[in-house]
DNA sequence: GGCTCTTTGCAACTCGGTTGCACCGATCTT
DNA sequence: AAGATCGGTGCAACCGAGTTGCAAAGAGCC
């Protein structure tokens, strides 16, 4: 499978052991068109148990597999970082969360922006997320509840 | 008391009637520094229900006294709103989570940036949180985990 | 005073996330 | 190859924030 070359590739090139599992993980979350929640990954995978999605999750963000966004939907997100780079704060994109079906964009084109800070504080990263109604709900005349 | 009239004031003005837990409830919030937890207020108050808290920031929610932000703390804050205005995108200001003494700051004086969306996305509010290491942390030498 | 509608406190519950523990399978050692 | 070791997994229990149903207490109205 093509996929499954490439999610193996990944986790060595972090130095994280392909298990039958993690690659499962990485996979589905590969080929994902949003960022995907540990319950929507439950779901996909239907076998594994969520305290190993859950593991899984907590390894990938610490090796830059994955970086975690947190859309107030009340589910923490999950997205594959780009293949190079380090998950830095110019490697983010804006998320639109839509309010209606309650989906999360990625807005991949949009970065996020960059404030300057006082003197002191350091950035480590940023969560920007833009909230109200996408195109196809409100090209369907639907407003939030 | 100067910040009871102050909350009184605030709650007729937007039509909401000042119960006495209300205007308990908006006075923690109005005299806090930062924002602050449903938790937080439980604590502050510590005579009125969680419930009643959690039902009185709702309605100030609604009705634009308060709003909300959610920091990636795991508990949502609250923030008086300006008295005038409508809560709305240029009245927020970016906030600033420090991921080593857990606090949210209020930059009030930064406001939150606003990116293009593609045609059709419609914006309600902006979550822009940036993480990392506040001034008095990071002089401290401390550093996340 | 009696009636109605709102507000409140209590308790129970949901749900996402998290942890302790025991089992299992892969790896290492000899 | 047999036994010791270690990381990974599944199960079940737990936690904490948020949420809801319900009945009692209170405010406003006739």
């Amino acid at each position: 499978m093509e996929k499954c070359r490439e999610a193996v590739s990944r986790l060595e090139r972090r130095g994280v052991r392909p298990t039958a599992n993690r690659v499962l993980v990485l996979e589905a979350i590969l080929s994902a068109s949003q960022a995907v929640s540990l319950a929507d990954i439950e779901a996909i995978l239907g076998t594994v148990d969520r305290s190993s999605v859950f593991r899984t999750l907590c390894l990938f963000v610490k090796h830059h597999l994955v970086h975690a966004i947190d859309d107030g939907s009340g589910s923490v997100k999950y997205e594959a970082c780009d293949s190079r780079g380090d998950c830095s704060v110019s490697d983010m994109h804006t998320h639109f969360y839509c309010e209606v079906c309650h989906r999360t964009f990625c807005l991949k084109t949009i970065g996020v922006p960059v404030v300057d800070l006082p003197a002191g504080f350091v950035t480590h990263s940023i969560n920007y997320i833009v909230k109200g109604v996408c195109d196809k709900c409100s090209a369907a005349g639907l407003s939030a509840e």
